[in-house]
DNA sequence: CACCAACTTGCGCGCCACGCATCTATTGCG
DNA sequence: CGCAATAGATGCGTGGCGCGCAAGTTGGTG
């Protein structure tokens, strides 16, 4: 969908000067390694992405939020993946075409990926990214399901379960040598904690 | 149980002086709210705490780290108390009553929670906190279930959906006025993702 | 064409992480 | 029971970084 393209063009440049910070910021981290996180300067990252270093304070309040903005970016598109699904497919088929969709299109760079696991740091600020996509996406279930209450737990859970997995399958693929598209494992993945079809797990 | 009291009256004394900072730092972190964290200086920890600034930074890399120590124990205590159940439960009892043994006893502070869940910065030292407990967590659901791959996805993905469960129960469990015991809720949560009675969900 | 708002950038301050050197208490051994 | 080895605590100093403030610049608007 492209609706995630701004209308205003003002907003168009901030998000490419987003995007120009993160990239920079990923080059440079693959440069020094997982271990050297810690000599990449922020001065660096703003020189690489062609800004002034106060300028990247302005978008980013650490490396590893700047590194880590396009996984934040793809948990913000799950929801609104998840809502753009006709209304008719089942529950189980929908959250997974929406996963694939987010996360696998298209396929993942392995080594930013690998980095980003293998550091600690970075493991932390992934993890938000990911968190943050669990309540638009338990909102969106809730109302896919006719679930009226907002507050259900069932709903969050499955949220929560879901972008577990999808983390848990970027672990396992990354693991992998010689590995099957993505999409294959976020299905297996998927399909550990997504309800059988026709059931949409509101028993409360 | 008690194999978590090491018997190294250096290792004994080292555990208390974490648990001094770090209940200090959650002191200190309620009186100033969850909008003035930042206003909590490090010397002020370390004082409350009655160690030297520099001692403190020797236990923990930030504050918010000492603040969420606890919940950092709490899960790493996860793991081996599944271990500790009798192997003739079936697994979604052992991993309830495990669950419970290790955050619903004792009742949860509900406002270091409060505290917490409504500061971004601790919610994501909580969420590392919380995803420590998943891969022993998986390790000790892979032994139980007799599946040999350590790879395996279906007992990570499982440990991840049982972690998730616990955050939301957490959460929910918080927003509620007049809450129920936090074992109800939390048996509530994990029976959306634990597999029925007799079934390991271990299928590839 | 002129006004307004948003954004970038330079400056500067205060805090904090961390390396180095020293001192103290605990431990293990003879 | 005393001594050497060692792990941990503490002080000091430095460099990096988050962020508030104010001016310059660019895009959007009536």
């Amino acid at each position: 969908m492209d609706d995630t393209e701004p209308r205003d063009l003002r907003s168009r440049n901030r998000q490419a000067v987003r995007e120009a910070i993160s990239a920079a910021a990923l080059r440079l981290a693959l440069q020094h390694g997982p271990g050297g996180l810690r000599l990449v300067r922020v001065t660096d990252i703003a020189e690489a992405a062609g800004v002034a270093p106060r300028t990247y304070n302005n978008y980013f309040s650490s490396r590893e939020e700047a590194i880590c903005a396009f996984q934040a970016d793809q948990a913000r598109r799950l929801g609104r993946a998840l809502r753009s699904r006709p209304a008719d497919e089942p529950l189980a088929e929908a959250i997974t075409a929406a996963v694939i969709e987010v996360f696998a299109t298209p396929e993942p760079d392995r080594a930013g990926l690998a980095m980003i696991l293998s550091t600690p740091e970075l493991q932390g600020e992934a993890l938000k990214a990911f968190t943050m996509a669990e309540e638009p996406l338990a909102t969106a279930i809730a109302e896919r399901t006719g679930t009226g209450a907002r507050g259900n737990l069932s709903c969050q859970v499955l949220a929560a379960a879901v972008a577990g997995a999808v983390r848990v399958a970027g672990r396992h693929w990354l693991d992998t040598t010689n590995p099957p598209p993505f999409a294959t494992v976020l299905r297996d993945a998927l399909g550990h904690v997504l309800p059988p079809t026709g059931e949409g797990g509101a028993s409360t």
